[in-house]
DNA sequence: GATGATGATCGTAAAAATACGATAGCAAGG
DNA sequence: CCTTGCTATCGTATTTTTACGATCATCATC
């Protein structure tokens, strides 16, 4: 128990779940606003920017690379972290259409408005 | 250590990260769809739908609830989840508003368009 | 009131995420 | 070559997440 079922999910749930996992986390949220806006993409810059070790910060660009959202090269001694702008293209896509599924004005559900209580027992 | 130094972070990254970590998990984006599309609101009827068990899913449940996208009103013995329209449009400005910061139009990183190499030291 | 169905919660176990210090590897400069 | 600065990785500890079975509470029905 705790294994993690995800092979049993269809793929575009699967591919939504890990672009939302990746800014599931506050820090990274940070790093890639950091990033967007390219106040610069030097590794140590953004540790100066957040609360956290330079090991805690290399992991979470660790992950956002895994996740496919940002791209690293390397340049001299340091390393330029990027926004990679096609993967980025597909999140926003894909969120955007998950998120756009649901119109409020088609909103029926059990309960009619105003009877919905909160759950409680 | 180990101990999730959310406090440290903007209200916004905050926020934006709890929205995305309630999509982070294929099973809670299915759950999503499934309410999204009303085939049903009940409780068993998302059981059955997914490859896990009902105390996992009541689990996931519990967990959308707490990131304000879902709503749940007793109905006498069932109970009738629903996509919580406020918070999901909000959810929606969030996530939209951070994904549409980045254009790819002004993007000029450190390595000119072509000269980006994968990173592995 | 007993019974059955529904769904929350408890207890537990395994896995993953979060965080740090220490260390290693590499490039640039002296 | 030696040092210095930058970043990745390793080892480790803690917390959180994921998952299940078992059980409990509630409602509806008999």
């Amino acid at each position: 128990m705790g294994l993690s079922k995800h092979d049993e999910f269809a793929l575009r749930d699967n591919r939504i779940a890990r672009y939302a996992k990746a800014l599931a986390h506050p820090a990274r949220v940070a790093i890639l606003r950091f990033l967007i806006h390219k106040r610069s993409c030097v590794c140590g810059d953004i540790v100066d920017e957040l609360p956290l070790s330079q090991s805690t910060v290399s992991q979470h660009l660790k992950e956002l690379k895994t996740a496919g959202l940002i791209q690293g090269d390397i340049d001299g001694a340091k390393v330029c972290y990027c926004i990679d702008h096609k993967e980025w293209a597909a999140a926003k896509k894909f969120l955007g259409e998950f998120m756009d599924g649901f119109r409020s004005e088609d909103l029926e559900c059990c309960t009619p408005v105003g009877k919905s209580i909160a759950i409680k027992r």
